[in-house]
DNA sequence: GACAAGATTAGCT
DNA sequence: GCTAATCTTGTCT
């Protein structure tokens, strides 16, 4: 295994939110299923800051759902939603903040035929991770990864990858909530084909 | 126990 | 652009 198949280190995780989730643009998500390895390059994120941000599922107080999201950073927090889909987060900052990183979109780097086999619906390369339930589906991650550690190697953890230049990473407002639309804590690499729609011109979003 | 809301997606108009 | 599908969680009674 090369450098770059090391997990990242449980400090890349307890730096600042907002830090944290610029950073994981480029890095790569690898899952283990038996002899299988799907590799995935981060492309688009959103951050969650417990304590002034009302989108944030640990806004307020800790419950049952969301006790992971205030839990030591790099752990993982996945939930289910719309009674169809899971989403992936990496929890970041001390134990008690209730801090966490949304991975919104990945690109499909190896493994992508055994990353199709798990979508429910036939698509291309590009279409295969470029969502929250998308992700999920294609890397087969689900409520069992609740509180998986992500700083050991597994058969699912984020790994290095490429450095990506301050230029290309662009910062928008969040999609899909009703809350907290004012804060522009969503981060996307410009230009990658993997990230979900209307991204090529956060200008226009709301 | 009942009810409403939700960090989504695909398909249809 | 609009809506159904579908179910977990939190809150209220």
């Amino acid at each position: 295994m090369t450098a770059l198949s090391e997990p990242l280190s449980r400090k890349f995780y307890l730096r600042d939110t907002l830090l944290v989730a610029g950073s994981l643009l480029g890095k790569f998500i690898v899952r283990r299923i038996g002899n299988k390895i799907i590799r995935a390059m981060i492309v688009e994120t959103e951050a969650y800051i417990g304590d002034h941000d009302p989108a944030s599922h640990s806004y307020g107080r800790v419950t049952g759902r969301n006790k992971v999201m205030f839990g030591i950073g790099g752990t993982a927090y996945v939930y289910f939603i719309y009674g169809n889909h899971y989403c992936f987060n990496a929890v970041t900052g001390r134990e008690g903040k209730g801090d966490a990183v949304l991975i919104r979109g990945a690109e499909i780097v190896e493994g992508s035929d055994t990353a199709a086999k798990f979508r429910k619906f036939p698509d291309d390369l590009h279409n295969l991770a470029n969502g929250p339930g998308k992700l999920c589906e294609a890397l087969c991650i689900d409520k069992s990864f609740n509180g998986h550690d992500l700083t050991e190697r597994s058969n699912l953890f984020i790994a290095g990858g490429k450095r990506i230049p301050p230029a290309v990473r662009i910062q928008t407002p969040r999609i899909g909530i009703s809350k907290g639309n004012e804060l522009h804590y969503r981060f996307i690499i410009s230009r990658n084909p993997c990230i979900t729609k209307h991204a090529y011109n956060p200008v226009k979003q709301k």
